[in-house]
DNA sequence: CCTACTTTTAACCAATTGGTTAAATCATAT
DNA sequence: ATATGATTTAACCAATTGGTTAAAAGTAGG
């Protein structure tokens, strides 16, 4: 068998490839810019991924699974929703602090291949069903005020996510383009984000 | 002087050319296929607009005017803060509405090219001080809770931006990737959305 | 009609790009 | 050591792409 040296070349192309993709996109990357970035030969990438496409794909997956963690166990616990919904959006904007680009990078290549993205969707046995029953329970209990259980979820996203997709927009429009000033404003909205949901929706 | 005839096909480009690069992005999109959508030779794409990039240049800046109309006048009036919210959300949702492919094209483009994005804005003169103030003096006045105008201003924006910018994603995760289903439940947001953020907000 | 100018086109070009091939190098088992 | 199979490379290729050029077609004034 062959062992180390192909793990750690193929590992190789993955990180090169990451790197690569997420900042220049599927159609701005070229094959001979990943492998420079993964020190090896052009040729190589083919031989451990056949095409561009199927490489992309590979990253795709992986990115897309960082980005969207199943959430499932503690979110269907029997923890109070206050509590369930300040962990979750500390939890998440913390995972989007250490990956500050993916959620552009899912956004960009989404738009582009949406059938893809089905697809990768369905592999992930995404299903966010359950969640919207425990959101309906917590308001036929009088918790939290009657919605559309969508939009509290899509809300939650949009105000966890949105400010990393458009982060160079916010930072040149609100932070005169300081990148600490706005890295610390995105630690910040930890708590704000979660204060900003709680007061709308909680009954107390 | 020519008049009618380079009107008539300057436009056509321009048309062609945003229908393309909204689909396709700056990097994914080809001159020839452009120059196909417009009815024209590929040369003349060129006469008219030197290069690709100046063509992209002028209707990402086109979009961008779009997409963050100016809103300064009744901002800044002296309406109620909760009209002034209400009537916001409810012309910029309906703005999204009628060109649901721009923001995930501003966002798509400007990580590719963060600097130019810096150059539209300026030349926008987009300047939210003012805003900051206003909702800091409503915050002064007891109106609506202390916070950072800052997140408030990128929360309203997160809001109503965000299903059109990841639209395909949560067509497919929360809709079962039904269309019809899906601009319905965007029309509702314009209320759903002001009542979550007054919610927030507003002190009664 | 003729001249001067603008608009439009067909043909062409150099550079880039994803992908292939055949040979070289490396690792391993016997 | 050497045969075998996996890994890596240099050289190459066909297709695509943004951009150019020179000629043709259209337009308007005199």
């Amino acid at each position: 068998m062959s062992g180390i040296k192909k793990d750690n070349t193929e590992e190789k192309i993955l990180n090169a490839a990451q790197t690569v993709f997420i900042k220049k996109g599927m159609d701005g990357s070229r094959m001979q810019e990943i492998a420079d970035e993964a020190g090896i030969n052009k040729a190589l990438l083919h031989y451990y991924f056949r095409t561009k496409q199927k490489l992309f794909e590979a990253i795709f997956k992986k990115v897309f699974k960082h980005t969207f963690p199943n959430i499932g166990e503690f979110m269907l616990s029997d923890l109070p929703i206050e509590e369930k919904l300040a962990t979750f959006i500390e939890k998440y904007i913390s995972l989007l602090l250490k990956n500050p680009f993916f959620p552009a990078f899912i956004i960009k290549e989404i738009s582009r291949d949406p059938d893809f993205l089905a697809t990768v969707i369905k592999s992930q046995g995404v299903n966010p069903n359950k969640l919207f029953e425990m959101f309906e329970n917590e308001m036929e209990a009088g918790r939290i005020i009657r919605m559309d259980a969508r939009d509290l979820m899509i809300n939650i996203l949009a105000l966890s996510i949105f400010p990393f997709v458009a982060k160079p927009l916010i930072n040149i429009m609100f932070f005169g383009n300081d990148k600490k000033t706005y890295n610390a404003f995105l630690k910040k909205r930890k708590e704000s984000v979660k204060e900003f949901i709680l007061n709308s929706i909680l009954i107390r």
